[in-house]
DNA sequence: AGGAATCTTGCAAACGTTTGCATTTTACCG
DNA sequence: CGGTAAAATGCAAACGTTTGCAAGATTCCT
């Protein structure tokens, strides 16, 4: 006995404590909330006793009063490979540092991943559900059209992804067209002239990247990119650039991969079949993920700034959340030369 | 014209929809929520009209009055290293499959990380903010003992971690300690005498999985293993591996990396000193991160089963909520061989 | 056709907070 | 000390669903 006397009466309510505390459970309410309008006293009074109860007003009355909930919506749509964004590095990085990011400015993060395919209305359902304040779309898969008619109905969304002309969704990205042209400008800097791409140009951000270095093909002379597509899954992936290997080799010199991911398991097929790098063949991939330094030769790569990109994302989407129309935020990617290329 | 026909009056709530259908609000609710008691064709009207203007009931009224949400709540405890769990990849990894897998028996998932240091309330807070039917820990991180202390008062809640003898909550998580021996086993039968441990001890997995490496030394008659601590985000490792190298190299043949991560940044360290693997050290790494597959040499690694253990924790937690009482569950690591041990 | 059994519906009270308004208490001033 | 301004509290109505209970409408059987 002595420590239990505490926590006597179970206090699961504002009205519970309320009585306890001797008032209304306005009066709590007021206290709790931090408002300025109750005596000094009763508050310390009613912060006591909560305290000592381990009290927390319940959020979903709150938040249905108050018609806002304190949680914004994180959504991850899996386009044409489901099973993506599991090995996906990337967006899981983002996905930490949004956590971080909204934790700090207070709220909380509701995730789901979809599968448009399967369930055409996605996004509306998350909207309309009444759980989330905002939200936020982690890549626009192959839902670029889906995600501008919700933009014209709906305010607080911001969106990772690729930033198009004259595009009416609010977008955070990074500027994947002058990556592609960064990427290029290197392999041919490092001496390569036939380039190769290797990714899946139907994903809108590899499309612009693809252009990109295009571009610079283009400019310098250079025959057309030969384009590689593969998945994502390292599983389905690894095959895929074994065979696309077999059919160029000889033919290009300089490959240009969407992705680290994609990046090393490419540097490891080449290894198996001989093909000396950067010697033979210049490689560079995209992101600058940690395994970007950890591949040998080490891996040359564009980098995106996924700290930014999520503070950003934050950032515009509560600035939305308080009315404000913004601007989309697209971020300069680095070239981070290593040896591959 | 004609096709804005539809969508004329905004429906946002069951009075408006159960106006519109010329019913009363319980009948539309319990039409939406495909209760048997109502008529085919009343339901069949109301489902239309539902669909016609996009219609949701509304999910935290409906919490409020069900005293169910319908999301589970997954936290990740921030331990020693505020900023280990963002490059983690087993972390995240795990994070994935759980999404997908609550999403599968129907539940949203509200992420939330923490730093118990700075908030000696996390859990309980999590748990009484009413907004979740139940939690999922991810990973013990120091807290061990504050879990149990919430275990004994609250039943829906699983944790992944390490599975102590007795101890009062439910852990799913794999056998660190035969991790352990079967790790250091391969190491001394690929030739290793003096072996070093790389890793924080602290960290309870950490400290089992060196355990059942000690075990094995024990048994076997070798020195006792040396323990070479260093934090878990990459940044800071580098470094302290490179010290850690410096003072120990000449006395150790073996090391066993507590993370394939750290046996990844262990590996360019020892290549940088022009060390040969597994030539003249044999390393060992944990978890079979997809790293493990990219590393040259390719990394000898203990794997974890991540999609069993996400399908275990749902399956668990779910028992639990329907008030079941359950055990812990304990996966088995498996040994893969790779070619640095 | 009459009545019981079965389906469908409506009514209204919750769920736990928040907040505008009214009311009481306290403080202040001449 | 009387009176007014200001501060603190209480009251009660929302927020949008769900659901037990009762009433109304159908169906079925004899």
């Amino acid at each position: 006995m002595g420590e239990d006397r505490t926590a006597r009466t179970a206090v699961r309510t504002i009205t519970d404590l309320a009585r306890l505390a001797g008032v209304s459970p306005g009066t709590v309410s007021r206290a709790l909330a931090g408002k300025s309008l109750v005596n000094a006293k009763t508050r310390e009074k009613i912060e006591a006793i909560a305290r000592e109860h381990g009290f927390r007003p319940n959020q979903m009355a709150s938040g249905l009063r108050r018609q806002k909930t304190g949680v914004i919506g994180v959504v991850i749509p899996l386009g044409h490979d489901t099973r993506q964004q599991i090995s996906d590095t990337f967006f899981m990085t983002l996905l930490g540092f949004l956590a971080d990011e909204l934790t700090l400015r207070g709220y909380d993060l509701m995730l789901r991943r979809v599968v448009p395919k399967d369930d055409a209305d996605w996004l509306d359902r998350f909207i309309g559900s009444g759980m989330i304040d905002g939200v936020i779309v982690i890549g626009q898969s192959d839902q670029f059209d889906r995600i501008e008619e919700v933009a014209d109905g709906y305010g607080p969304m911001v969106v990772w992804g690729n930033h198009a002309e004259g595009q009416r969704h609010c977008v955070v990205g990074t500027d994947n067209r002058l990556g592609g042209r960064q990427a290029a400008e290197r392999l041919i800097a490092a001496g390569a002239q036939r380039l190769a791409f290797l990714g899946d140009t139907t994903a809108i951000e590899f499309a612009a990247r693809f252009a990109g270095a295009e571009d610079v093909a283009r400019r310098m002379g250079l025959p057309p990119i030969i384009e590689l597509p593969t998945h994502l899954s390292p599983e389905r992936a690894s095959d895929e650039i074994a065979r696309h290997l077999d059919t160029v080799m000889g033919r290009i010199d300089g490959i240009f991969a969407a992705t680290d991911t994609l990046a090393a398991l490419c540097l490891t097929a080449l290894r198996t079949r001989g093909v000396a790098v950067p010697g033979d063949i210049k490689l560079i991939g995209f992101d600058d993920l940690p395994i970007a330094s950890h591949t040998v030769p080490l891996l040359t790569t564009v980098k995106q700034d996924i700290a930014a990109g999520a503070r950003g994302l934050v950032d515009l989407l509560l600035r939305r959340l308080a009315g404000e129309q913004t601007e989309s935020l697209v971020l300069p990617p680095q070239l981070v030369v290593r040896q591959t290329a």
